[in-house]
DNA sequence: TCAATAAATGCACTTCCATTGCATTGCCCT
DNA sequence: AGGGCAATGCAATGGAAGTGCATTTATTGA
């Protein structure tokens, strides 16, 4: 595991501290993040400053955006297998309706789909929504 | 083709004025359709009321919600093969991001997806992005 | 028919989140 | 140390969804 400054900066980051602290809370949780919830963990940061860290490390693909449906965009970091860095990835999302939370599903690709002509896809999303594993189990 | 008062009537929607120019105004767009869209359509008409009048059609399985990613939400009508009224229709939507314009792609269906142990999926929503037929033949 | 009741409409307002402008601070390099 | 650019913080804007309440319109029942 790189640390998380060199990590940065192979990406062209400039590893300031609000920086690492972002990445770092994003790389602790499982799931999709929003921009309150950061907010929320580090109160001293100021909105706009985590706004544009956000749209920073997605501009560079350290982060992707999600909209599940909820109305607030979260984010989450792409993994190994991301292939944000070449197009967009297509793995897909599965937002519980229960808990609220977002979970990216990296190992679920988005089948191909066969369009009418004319039709260029150069993007997708899914999103599945339900009760999550955690929820369910209960 | 019924008239558009009858059909509102047997979904249980009073058919009232502003109602029918909606839902005839919907028929008529081939495209999934946006608040302000409508608005525009009727000058005369107050934002709220367009959107209770959608919210109603929505719950009466007339129209179906489409978030498409762009940040407002659409609006476009059941067509007969919907199954709105058993569960979320699982058809695709595709978003043209030359010329804005949302299209359901009623024939293609979401395919199965195989959820990791303790996922339970109840609804679907798929949104290709690209380039529409009528912007790709230019 | 007319009053009582319920539904639909219109206006004003609120809330929530994304986004931008601008002044300030901090970092890096010479 | 100082110049210059990148990052940050504060304030404000904008767009869309949604709510409360008063008013109008439609329906029903005496």
């Amino acid at each position: 595991m790189i640390p998380s400054d060199e990590f940065l900066e192979s990406k062209g980051i400039r590893p300031t501290a609000m920086r690492l602290l972002v990445f770092q809370h994003l790389t602790k949780s499982k799931v999709a993040t929003t921009l309150s919830d950061i907010e929320n963990a580090f109160a001293k940061a100021d909105r706009t400053t985590l706004f544009r860290t956000l749209k920073t490390f997605e501009q560079k693909r350290v982060v992707h955006q999600i909209d599940d449906g909820s109305g607030i965009m979260k984010y989450a970091l792409c993994e190994e297998g991301c292939n944000c860095e070449l197009e967009r990835d297509l793995h897909l999302h599965f937002h519980c309706t229960n808990c609220g939370k977002t979970i990216c599903l990296t190992e679920q690709k988005i089948p191909h789909i066969n369009l009418p002509e004319g039709f260029v896809a150069e993007d997708a999303n899914l999103v599945l929504k339900g009760i999550c594993d955690k929820c369910s189990g209960q």
